[in-house]
RNA sequence: GCCGACGUAGCACAGCGGUAGUGCAGCGGUUUUGUAAACCGAAGGUCGGGAGUUCAAUCCUCUCCGUCGGCACCA
């Protein structure tokens, strides 16, 4: 911006197109009056201009030289202006149609926009049918976006004036160095920062409010509430309807609906917040529990098991009595007894088990590793299905080291870590490295956590990993390092993460004794790879949309008959692979193949497998996969060799 | 916790001031069937809990609980 200010008298405009074309136009020129100098037809396609990187309006002066792009409706950068546009539209529609809203803020968002308006009385689903009429009639009257730029202090007034008092808020928040741009459409306008569309017209009709909700002004509980309204925006038609089949399909994979018709879990009224595993939802459990404690055996793990129930001394020693009690769980067993609290996390009741003895620079690292089920009382808003629960067990461990060995230890660890996504079918990973929080909120000298930032940086960079470094956001007691997944609907969950302390071995004591033979704090490291179980388990579900891999499905083969003279040899098969470790399930109810075929295949069994008096006679088993409706006809030797391969734990 | 919506049979849903219906599942019977729904029959519900308004409440009002969509929170 300043810059631009600096060069913006100059005679000359010195562009180049992204052919590597250099033109020079006499000033004041605009990325339309460029597009018009190529061609009529790019004039009119033009939706704004990118300038050095930065999109400005189509109908602005070009305020720098350099780089030049004209953006039209296919390139990737229309989809955001039209998006914003449309979140400018909306407000338009509204106050157009509910006179004495306030505007806020309304910015585009992946697949489409919000805007947050000041209102008493909220939206109902009835208005957002009339407000995206009244876009439609906006988006048909092709009003002109036009840029004005006002004076700090006119522009406070002005909105004070007309009763926006959150715009006005805005500007007052605003850095003094930063221009006050306000962009009118017909009659209506917004304090906006830019760009927009030529018109109105070009936000197309490819849009749909999709929602209601309540949102903080600034993002903040103590706030008033404000009404958001939800839409998406799209390019064209057939955009919109790819992306409206897409929440379709997702919502056919949601795990609490798949839960329900594989007879997965529960959950009801008298346990909220916690999951009820049935016999086919615990079989997922083991099979994940011990395909990770495969895993970290093998890295060197020790695993342990911690109590639920601990004096109140130990979590206010801690530290999390004060900072965390009111999600905690507390136990008062009897009148004037001892108060308990439920462990929310295990870390120390690790450092218990550590403090055990006198350890050794020599018995350095340890890494001690715990299903371990903890409760947090979390918000009653905050619960989601199995995703977000109060009871919920973690594939946790904490490794103690010196310090000198975070960074080898990290690098294990990332790697252990991606091992097992990648053989649980997550290719995609977006890992984050959250750095020190504010120097009044964070324990331990700079240098300690120049130390402990560089060394997760060096073990991601040794990984192989891409990551973006998220300032401040990390732990009052050291950074950390995230990994998140997405799931079927987009949304993104936190799983692995791995958190650098220093804290926590000072505030319970925990020590070993150096080669100097004095004690020494042990640097903890904490980590999951899944997370917790409950919420992996929901995501390996809508992953899959509950077609399980093999080696994870709770039931592999149903052995299904077709008449009752293959009984007899069905239990013979079911017997033969029971005895291979396969999990069976045999069907031998009077109905029809048909009818087997079906309801086995709509609770995601594997494969079916199907016996007639052919197969009886001849000893061999036809094999129906799912998904497929192929058959593959084999001897039950075989058969029962193959399946003990293809569902064999990923190793 | 906050804003909004919702809560009717095991599941999916309809009904909406005069004490409830459909489909599937379940149950009983018939059917022995070759790769995604055989046929017949009977049954199943204090309409989330509590209070209020009314001659009368599943329906209106209040309140509590829970679920869902967001926001905030997530050691």
């Amino acid at each position: 911006m300043q810059a631009a200010a600096t060069n913006a008298s100059q005679k000359e405009r010195k562009l180049t197109l992204p052919d590597g074309k250099a033109l020079t136009f006499a000033t004041p020129v605009t990325g339309y009056d460029v597009a018009k100098s190529i061609g009529e037809g790019l004039a009119k396609a033009a939706l704004a201009a990118k300038l050095n990187g930065e999109v400005i309006d189509l109908h602005r002066p070009l305020f720098a030289d350099g780089a030049l792009e004209i953006v039209t409706r296919k390139s990737a950068d229309a989809l955001d202006i039209i998006r914003h546009d449309a979140a400018h539209v909306m407000a338009e529609a509204v106050q157009e149609l509910f006179p004495g809203t306030q505007v806020t803020i309304g910015p585009s968002i992946e697949n489409g926009f919000y805007y947050d308006f000041g209102r008493d009385t909220p939206f109902t689903t009835d208005d957002l049918a009339k407000i995206e009429a009244k876009m439609k009639e906006i988006v048909a009257r092709n009003e002109s976006f036009t840029r004005e730029e006002w004076p700090r202090d006119e522009a406070i007034q002005h909105f004070e004036g007309i009763g926006e008092r959150y715009k006005a808020e805005i500007i007052r928040d605003l850095p003094a160095t930063e221009t006050i741009s306000v962009y009118k459409q017909g009659k209506w306008y917004d304090l906006c920062r830019g760009p927009h569309l030529p018109a109105t017209g070009a936000v197309g009709t490819a849009f749909k409010l999709m929602k209601v909700a309540g949102a903080y002004w600034r993002g903040d509980s103590k706030n008033a509430m404000l009404q958001r309204i939800y839409g998406t925006a799209w390019r064209d038609q057939k955009e919109l309807d790819a992306h409206l089949h897409m929440l379709e399909e997702a919502e056919k994979r949601d795990h609490r609906k798949i839960g329900r018709e594989m007879d997965l879990f529960h959950m009801q009224e008298e346990a909220t917040g916690s999951v009820f595993w049935h016999d086919k939802g615990y079989t997922i459990w083991r099979a994940l529990e011990n395909f990770i404690r495969g895993r970290i055996h093998r890295a060197g793990y020790q695993e342990v098991k911690t109590p639920q129930l601990f004096d109140s001394s130990l979590f206010k020693a801690s530290g999390h009595w004060d900072l965390y009690g009111d999600n905690m769980f507390k136990v008062e067993a009897k009148a004037d007894e001892k108060v308990f609290g439920v462990k929310p996390m295990n870390c120390p009741a690790h450092v218990q088990i550590f403090n055990q003895g006198l350890k050794s620079y020599r018995d350095l690292p340890i890494r001690m590793a715990e299903f371990g089920c903890c409760h947090r009382n979390e918000p009653s808003g905050a619960m989601h299905g199995i995703m977000r629960v109060r009871q919920f067990t973690q594939d946790d461990a904490h490794i103690f080291c010196r310090a000198d060995q975070v960074e080898q230890e990290a690098l294990d660890y990332f790697k252990l870590q991606l091992g097992v996504y990648r053989d649980l079918g997550f290719d995609k990973i977006n890992v984050k490295l959250a750095l020190r929080p504010g120097p009044n909120v964070r324990l331990g000298s700079d240098e300690v956590w120049d130390r402990a930032e560089d060394g997760l940086r060096n073990s991601l960079r040794a990984a192989g990993l891409d990551f973006e470094e998220l300032p401040g956001e990390g732990a009052f007691y050291g950074p950390k390092v995230e990994f998140h997944l997405t799931d079927a609907i987009g949304r993104t969950w936190q799983c692995g993460t791995l958190q650098l302390d220093f804290n926590l071995p000072e505030r319970l004591d925990a020590s070993y004794i150096g080669e100097d033979s004095h004690r020494h704090r042990p640097v903890m490291l904490h980590r999951a790879i899944l997370g917790s179980m409950e919420r992996f388990i929901g995501i390996l579900i809508e992953h899959h949309a509950g077609k399980f891999p093999l080696w994870l499905a709770p039931v592999q083969v149903v052995v299904a008959t077709i008449t009752s003279d293959a009984d007899d040899y069905a239990k013979d098969v079911q017997k033969q692979l029971e005895k291979a470790g396969i999990r069976v399930k045999t069907d031998l109810r009077n109905e029809k193949i048909n009818y087997k075929i079906r309801e086995h295949s709509l609770v995601k069994a594997p494969q079916i497998w199907v016996l007639g008096k052919r197969e009886a006679e001849e000893g061999k088993v036809a094999i129906r996969r799912l998904g497929s409706d192929a058959q593959e006809v084999l001897a039950l030797a075989d058969a029962i060799r193959k399946i003990t391969e293809d569902s064999a734990v990923p190793q």
